[in-house]
DNA sequence: TTTAAATAATGAATATAAATGATAATTTGC
DNA sequence: GCAAATTATCATTTATATTCATTATTTAAA
């Protein structure tokens, strides 16, 4: 059977510059002799004449030249390839499987991603959200390598981080008959229309926290994937929301809206990056967590 | 330094696809143990982490899935070249480089190329008029496979067959002064307008042959490169000219031509075909020779 | 034509790499 | 916890490349 190998390419393509075995051979750092052998035990395995011999020197046949234009063509992607194992192996190379396991931290997280791309202009940056065991089994799974979420999980293998505090407010727009009052209790929402992202009840802390330890579920409730949507109707007094405070006030100088406290304390919020402790020594993907931590760098 | 090869591929591309070593030596005729030592040499010639061990299967990290889509693209052609390396060797492809060295013949090899092309669909054909040392020096330093030519040379290394004979004829309009004669002395084209292909005159028969033992030249002589165009001219009575009966004919329907034999005996020519011996292997080509002596296969 | 320089081919010996068989160590499902 | 399946390890064998020393060719110059 013919086995072609890469070999086999660089000899011939080494050969066809060069001219001659002792010149290719010293390129390839090989001996005038292991050149010679090489050559013979080439056309012996594939059974094709590559080169006619004129003079001292090899000339190749049709299927030599056919060989070259492959090597030519090959040749540069093995060398490609090993340039970017290169750059795996050095950590810096890699695609940044980010995980969401909470929908409003997409605003916030694009402005870690953005000066982080800057920093590591060979590293790509996916962002997941779907997952079928969980935002942990995907980071467990190697389906993701960094999971955002409010809900650490602390599993051997694991490590959290967390990386950023915050409050969770209600959102309304100013003609609203809630608009002015310092915090809401949950009877004042009994009336309302409730958007939120589109998750699950018991993933949605207005519920889990506030809501049904009240026993208490608003009127109605709308799903509405983006942020922005979701805000434009609440700025028009279809339905109020419920946001981390810092998302709101980005938007507030868009949008006709107002923060409130959720009941007297208001609700507290921390999120957390996870990841594999295997990935240690990825530097890319440890200094993401850095950046996350402390986004100006 | 890092030395990816084809057999590195390969191995990552079965493992992935068995999911065990086990398997995957199955299927490169392998042993579990060959196996389990190339996957360690692997990892550690090429200095990055390939796969993760998960209990009993082996699972690919970013830089293995990486290979993987490398495999999946460059182990393809691999396999494609030693096809048409196998197609080399058994001489089912190739490219059939003709020299020309007798100008009206350009038509006759249309008709042997034509269906030649639709028997070796893998061999391409070439075909060059010029050449600077001559057919047979082309030949000799392969330039070109096969000569077609009026003037054999017997030459060590290289073979000659006649593929088929034909007369010279002269061609002339239906009203010239000429037409009409059973054959034509050297003396009446003392006067005539002689048209040609651009060729020096020791290589026209009508002048080695004919007018030079005689002594004569015509009154004119004009160099036309294209059949067509010479015999439209003749057929207008702007000239007389010499080719193969058989093209006479082939064009007599088209123009008002008429041919006469040149001297009592005529002038009797015959093609033949030189190659290689070396090429004697050459299925197709020699196959190419059989369909110039034979046309209809 | 001879000669010297350059190059390729050859062959035996060596070095390197790969594969095997036997066996120990894991993992997995029951 | 056990049996089946799989992987890892190791010493040994086998296969493959490479080298060194030498011979054979080719080329260009004397």
């Amino acid at each position: 059977m013919a086995i072609l190998e890469r070999n086999h390419l660089m000899i011939i393509q080494e050969v066809a510059r060069e001219g001659s075995l002792t010149a290719a051979g010293a390129r390839l750092n090989l001996t005038q002799p292991a050149l010679s052998h090489a050559v013979r035990k080439i056309e012996t395995q594939l059974g094709v004449k590559i080169w006619r011999r004129e003079g001292r020197s090899l000339v190749l046949t049709q299927a030599g030249q056919w060989l070259l234009s492959l090597a030519d063509r090959l040749l540069p992607q093995f060398s490609l390839a090993e340039e970017r194992l290169e750059q795996f192996a050095n950590g810096e190379r890699g695609i940044l499987r980010i995980g969401m396991e909470c929908h409003p931290c997409y605003q916030w997280l694009l402005n870690v991603v953005s000066p982080y791309l800057e920093r590591w202009p060979k590293v790509d940056v996916d962002v997941r959200q779907k997952f079928q065991f969980g935002g942990i089994g995907a980071l467990l799974s190697n389906e993701i390598d960094i999971l955002v979420t409010p809900d650490p999980l602390y599993k051997p293998g694991l490590i959290f981080t967390p990386v950023f505090d915050y409050e969770l407010v209600l959102v309304v727009g100013s003609s609203h008959k809630l608009h002015g009052l310092t915090f809401i209790t949950p009877e004042q929402l009994a009336d309302e229309t409730l958007i939120t992202y589109p998750v699950p009840a018991e993933r949605l802390d207005i519920y889990t926290q506030f809501l049904q330890p009240a026993g208490i579920a608003p009127r109605q409730q709308k799903q509405i994937e983006t942020t922005d949507i979701m805000l434009v109707m609440v700025a028009h007094g279809r339905g109020i929301a419920v946001l981390p405070r810092w998302l709101v006030e980005e938007y507030a100088s868009r949008f006709d809206l107002h923060s409130m406290r959720i009941g007297k304390r208001g609700i507290a919020k921390q999120i957390f990056l996870g990841r594999r402790e295997a990935d240690e020594d990825l530097q890319y993907l440890k200094d993401f967590v850095h950046f996350a931590a402390d986004p100006q760098g």
